[in-house]
DNA sequence: ATACGGCGAGAATAACTATTCAGGTTTCGA
DNA sequence: TCGAAACCTGAATAGTTATTCTCGCCGTAT
């Protein structure tokens, strides 16, 4: 595809998420005429992809017309409360085996809590490997995977 | 059409309130699934509706997987707070004239800023009139009239 | 240099949601 | 009791959003 001059997608969702933070907007399309509007045409498509990766919900104004709106900042921000939230909604339980544990969840949020997990950069953990519904977390010895292990526990259970 | 004993309306969007409120549901189709398995018929359309009445809102999970989701209690329950945010977000000036104020709008927000006035049921505001942009708001007298007109202007403001 | 792999994007299309239209029901007055 | 109006709903359809499929543009490794 003719790849003449964009703007980078990282300037575009910041370029949206300032578009939708000051002014209603109540479909693609027409953040879609925005865009275009400060020099940036993009498909619906594209939109939607954007959309999507900044958490934007629909939500309505005073009057019940749809509008976008950026999300509450909290959770997605901090790696430990995200992998808390994920392991809490769909964790189901997590047992060590020599230096691994295994976490069982619901199929398939096993490599959403991988990336939970990668993105704490939590010391015990040397790495991990998700499949469908199991989540594989690899430790240095039995005693540390023991210690995840109970960590991974609570968060599942409260 | 041949209603045959339905759930009544009140009924089935408590049913819907508690459903999200319960477990994800991500489509309308899918809610239209769980109210049948409650025993409750209806089409898409319908629960189209429901959605908007509710002032349902649809957002994501922890995954990113779509969601409807209860509104944050407030504003909604309380008439004088609808007021302030409706005036806040579309009105442009309120002046009065005799015994009558005149509230400037945006397009298409005057019946809901008249509507809103009529729920506060001010002791003042005897009637209210709306067309597309202009709402009028009857009073006993000028200086009644004068007395809501600050009120309004103060809304607006801010 | 060439091949491979991942990422980002558009076009087309599928999936989903809102609205319009029309018919039936209930409510409220006269 | 008899309209008349407001309300509620389903069917069809319009409008909106997500996804699939494909391709070009880099990096990196061969």
């Amino acid at each position: 595809m003719q790849q003449v001059r964009q703007v980078p997608k990282p300037d575009r969702q910041r370029l949206i998420a300032s578009v939708v933070g000051r002014r209603r907007v109540g479909s693609q399309h027409e953040l879609q005429d925005a865009l275009r509007s400060a020099g940036c045409e993009v498909t619906q498509a594209t939109i939607s992809r954007d959309i999507r990766e900044l958490g934007l919900e629909k939500s309505r104004d005073v009057l019940g017309r749809p509008r976008y709106v950026l999300p509450e900042r909290g959770s997605r921000s901090d790696p430990r409360e995200l992998l808390e939230a994920v392991l809490a909604q769909f964790g189901l339980r997590a047992m060590q085996a020599q230096n691994i544990v295994v976490v069982q969840s619901e199929l398939g949020s096993a490599p959403a809590i991988a990336r939970a997990l990668d993105r704490v950069e939590h010391a015990k953990v040397v790495g991990t490997l998700a499949g469908d519904d199991t989540c594989l977390v690899i430790t240095r010895d039995g005693a540390e995977a023991k210690s995840v292990a109970a960590e991974l526990s609570a968060a599942i259970g409260g």
